[in-house]
DNA sequence: AAGATATTTGACCAAACGGTAAAAATGATA
DNA sequence: TATCATTTTTACCGTTTGGTCAAATATCTT
């Protein structure tokens, strides 16, 4: 009989992947990144994935069940990069040091990885059906480590006295802006699209922001 | 015989409209507020806007053409409120005081307004397919005009030398931020939904941040 | 109250969309 | 090359969704 064993996430025990499996996988999610990121979840169709990834539809939902399979692979995915520049704040340094690589780290990923900020974004304004229990879990409980260890700082007299957690807030929105509200700055600033020269100068306004002093006292 | 004159958005000249009219538009946008803001574009549908309203679809589409026709009265009536607290920024004022306020404003709205600014990113996010011709006139000159303010205070040695229209994309970020991904906030802040103390706590971060020094010298 | 107008509703439709079934084609393997 | 599992395609289905139509009802004016 012809056999119609689907593959469908999780199929050999030993995890083991097909080269064809491979390589259409990461097609799909590729060419889903695109969609979704663009379009939001309700905004993309399993079409114009399939066709992103020059593929047929049915042989998308070969490799995954349905469209919700695709775009939860997706996010979780994202967790992890998302994390990444976060988890790098170390204790034994100083504000400056910390604070100012964090905000590079974290601006350079929102140069080269929009899409994925983009998706990010649609989830939470969605209301992160999705990943509520990220927000919860492990991002609440590294927030908290990293805060800690601002609030190391500012008990030391080397920060002002401010909420740390909300500190990282300010750092993850003036970041993330440039990627996800791209549009707004590029047509604010006359930009052409594809133009990502604005990164410099956000760059240079971040580190006057948060590690200068913006405003003179007189 | 029976006539079926539907009003259509712009019908008598005059711009007569009745009272019913008056009322149902008005439950109509606040309703498609609601759910546009919590699902995006594609994923509210007109059945839910209408039950929203307590209205039946058919009666939905005599207000308005189609779903387009109250998402983009939603947008336009919204440009206005999203401009007010930019256009208050006065020339003879001073840094701290201007900006100061300016940033108030502006969280100010994101407490009282998230659903507005909800859609708003939205409609960012997706590339501002109706409100691009808005970004690159109004707005871009409404900032232009701003940011020579806030350059002659860096002209005149009352502010660090930055690109002014960045740190108005800096204020513009961390206030919206607050509305745009509120579910992220009270997730890892650990508050339940609904509760909005966040705001003050985030008011005097801003206030360190953009008119306080952050990082101490040492 | 009568007549005209404005509003509301129920029934309906075509297109788009997510998803399925089964056969056909391809690739791997002995 | 024969065999079997994997991959791809064609044809299709049920539902949802944006939107229409004509009839019914309510409202306003005289």
């Amino acid at each position: 009989m012809t056999g119609n064993a689907k593959p469908r996430a999780v199929e050999k025990p030993a995890g083991g992947k097909t080269r064809i499996q491979m390589e259409n996988e990461t097609r799909i999610l590729g060419a889903a990144l695109d969609i979704f990121s663009e379009s939001g979840f309700h905004g993309a169709t399993l079409d114009r994935i399939a066709s992103q990834a020059s593929m047929s539809k049915p042989n998308l939902l070969y490799y995954f069940r349905n469209k919700e399979e695709i775009h939860v692979a997706l996010l979780t995915g994202l967790l992890d990069v998302w994390l990444a520049p976060l988890r790098e704040i170390r204790p034994d340094g100083n504000p400056v040091d910390e604070i100012g690589s964090y905000i590079r780290r974290k601006l350079e990923s929102s140069r080269s990885f929009p899409r994925e900020s983009r998706l990010f974004a649609n989830e939470i304004l969605a209301g992160a059906p999705h990943i509520g229990d990220f927000l919860q879990t492990e991002l609440r409980q590294l927030v908290e480590e990293k805060a800690a260890i601002l609030q190391g700082w500012i008990d030391d007299g080397r920060m002002a006295t401010c909420d740390p957690r909300h500190l990282l807030f300010a750092i993850w929105s003036t970041t993330q802006h440039y990627a996800d509200f791209s549009v707004q700055v590029r047509h604010v600033l006359g930009l052409d699209p594809g133009d990502k020269s604005y990164y410099d100068e956000a760059a240079n306004m971040l580190e006057t922001l948060f590690l200068g002093q913006l405003i003179s006292v007189n």
